[in-house]
DNA sequence: TAACCAATTTTGTGATCACAAAATGACACG
DNA sequence: CGTGTCATTTTGTGATCACAAAATTGGTTA
């Protein structure tokens, strides 16, 4: 229920929202939240080259779409161009892992705090569906799943403030975390996740301010923990 | 015909710092350089559109590395593709504006006590030139220059923090709102302009954390503030 | 004078090309 | 078995082209 696929609605919404399907950037769009959705779910690894002309083959389309979109994802941290013009993820490195966190830190609770008094009985509803959702991958070991599910738990709520400035700097450091969160899940599994999403849901049906915040803070700060350990171990 | 090399417009011209002349993105961090400069002493107005081939034919280049730039700009939301596909610099709202006051208060003390321990006398040397540099721009009304010199004075500051993650943030921050600040000051001029520069280089001296985070704070909040009152009556 | 419409120009987009630099592989030599 | 060297392939970059959509212009009419 939570990402739209447009396929077949024919309606010529702009909406200026994430993939266009139709209007003047369409081909671009679509290999823009291709891109972005690997990266969120891991299916790039860091390290790791990728080309232009590979990844333009992968989605049928011509070097030139993906050109603009890899340099767009630079600009944002969640690729790397390196001096010979290869792009790459990024490797984690322990400073970068700790800047992540205080951004993080810093950054999430107080955009759950704008969102608070936006969000309804129904988004309680959506966000109570995705964390159901979310403790069945964790059984499950669906790393992939669940970080997608965790991604649109944390958006959804975040989205609901309307931001157009704090909102983009949040999703710049998903983007640079993602990659790395994956290879972690690969080597320890999910079955050690743990998250404050219920505590979450209480507090924004309660329309409790600081428990919220204190939520969020939470579920960054314990679920980077387990990934601030394993890079110790890692390099 | 075609394929004609250029074979004069390559004229090697290096002296960028930042873009590399020779390496493999060399046109384009030109390029790049030029436009960020530009956005940041306000030589790009609000709301006017910005056009490929008009940018590619000031600086001498092909459209190329230019479309380049611009999507690059706009995915750190320092320029915006409205649904037709133009480019322009995002016309600044008051929801906006708060917002980018709240990250830069969040983000940039932060940024400025990781860098306190890496700041060495040499660097206030630097800090007090810049700084001296600014109050006579300041008296002699010229904008641009005092634009320039403000960024310069915050981000050498910044960069001694060797930060990679909250760094890029606080820079889209500074492409976000310094075009609006322009359009300001060319309003109000800059005799009321005021700074919190000299308690920080005292705070910097005697390596006070807190102090230096205050300082920081401070000059944000003033000199935002001054920003703040006049969106009101603007629009 | 103001409003409407058709012709013209401008502009972004996707595709393709040519070229240089880099990566890769093959292979001979120590 | 390791190592350096050379040919081949891959890759990013800048340039140019063709096309559709949008903006602009100019003229006409009410």
């Amino acid at each position: 229920m939570a990402a739209q696929r447009s396929v077949s609605t024919a309606g010529p919404k702009d909406g200026a929202a994430d993939a266009p399907s139709s209007a003047r950037g369409a081909t671009r769009g679509q290999v823009d939240t291709a891109i972005r959705a690997g990266l969120l779910t891991g299916r790039f690894i860091p390290g790791k080259a990728v080309t232009i002309r590979g990844l333009a083959g992968e989605l049928g389309v011509s070097p030139m779409p993906v050109r603009e979109v890899l340099q767009r994802l630079s600009a944002e941290n969640a690729l790397e161009v390196k001096s010979n013009g290869r792009v790459q993820v990024p490797d984690m490195t322990k400073d970068r892992f700790d800047e992540v966190v205080k951004a993080r830190l810093l950054l999430e609770p107080e955009l759950a705090e704008r969102a608070l008094s936006n969000l309804s009985a129904r988004d309680v509803k959506v966000l109570t569906a995705i964390d159901d959702d979310i403790d069945q991958r964790i059984v499950n070991g669906d790393a992939e799943a669940y970080m997608r599910l965790n991604h649109a738990f944390h958006f959804h709520l975040y989205r609901a403030s309307n931001s157009k400035v704090l909102l983009p700097l949040i999703d710049s450091l998903w983007l640079q975390f993602a990659p790395f969160m994956r290879t972690v899940y690969g080597r320890v599994g999910t079955a050690s996740l743990v998250d404050h999403h219920k505590e979450a849901i209480r507090a924004i049906e309660q329309q409790d301010n600081q428990a919220l915040r204190d939520a969020i803070a939470g579920d960054i700060a314990d679920g980077m923990g387990i990934l601030g350990n394993e890079i110790l171990n890692g390099t």
